[in-house]
DNA sequence: CTGCAACCTGAAGTTCGGTTGATGTCAAGC
DNA sequence: GCTTGACATCAACCGAACTTCAGGTTGCAG
């Protein structure tokens, strides 16, 4: 059991952060008699996974609608588990090929050292992420929502 | 030459944000002779750079830092874009060992079918994410700042 | 040349993810 | 047994990233 101090300690999070996620639902906690809040050993690691996932680009709303159906879920229902999982796999998917993508085009700019604006992919409106059909929409939809 | 409609309705972003990166700097216009705004093609490359560097968590003010040596400044200086580079690309490899990290958690939950907290990888606080040492922190601030 | 959708500006409002007081209680060391 | 630092609640505030609104202008189709 670990006062919110030494959660806040050992997870990195403020206090006042630890307590915003519990309004939220994304934790929870037990209270001594004095009504503070005791957490387990377990909720450091929901913590860290919560941070990481917002760190991503997830919301706090979608990471605890993630977390229901985890740990202490009286039914967690594979079925629902599961297509709750693919979700997050292809949202995560996507944002991974996002970001490889931002990275190769930073890449292949510095290889260019952005002196020679024509050749730049970055600069250049020419190239595979511009203007494809209607918009580069189609890139950027997949990803949010 | 794009009016604002036009670029808003090609990049999927709403003419109230379009506006609102100029102000930030972030993208510039022309005018015609009634003050309307006129984009180059090439704004809808920057725009939907912008996009996807917003999407994977980095602010709109390091973006514009980003873009400002890009394009059109006068003097791109090879060193002072290769800096920024660097930072930016390592700032994206951490991202995406974070969310490669996440799927992979993920993934060998849907394994483990979530009906076995013992041996699942999210609520079993034993695993190699969990308190090693002081707590996760080493690996969260790696990727923040 | 007129009407109407699309555009302009500036200020205020909204949502998200928290933080910062103000005010009061708890618990652990001396 | 008391004091002091950690904890509690609640409301207000914060910055980021936009959106909305009010009131006025532009430009193009008919």
């Amino acid at each position: 059991m670990l006062t919110i101090g030494e959660l806040s300690a050992r997870s990195g999070v403020a206090p006042s952060a630890l307590r915003y996620y519990e309004r939220l639902g994304l934790i929870q906690s037990r209270r001594t008699s004095g009504n503070q809040r005791r957490y387990e050993q377990a909720t450091l690691r929901r913590v860290a996974f919560i941070r990481i996932a917002a760190q991503v680009g997830l919301s706090l709303e979608e990471i605890r609608d993630a977390l229901r159906s985890l740990p202490d879920a009286r039914t967690p229902t594979r079925a629902d588990w599961e297509r709750l999982s693919r979700r997050w796999r292809s949202r995560l998917d996507n944002q991974i090929a996002l970001l490889q993508r931002l990275r190769d085009d930073l890449t292949s700019c510095i290889g260019c050292g952005c002196l020679s604006l024509k050749t730049c992919r970055l600069s250049n409106p020419g190239d595979r992420l511009a203007a494809e059909g209607p918009g580069p929409r189609r890139l950027l939809s997949a990803a949010r929502r």
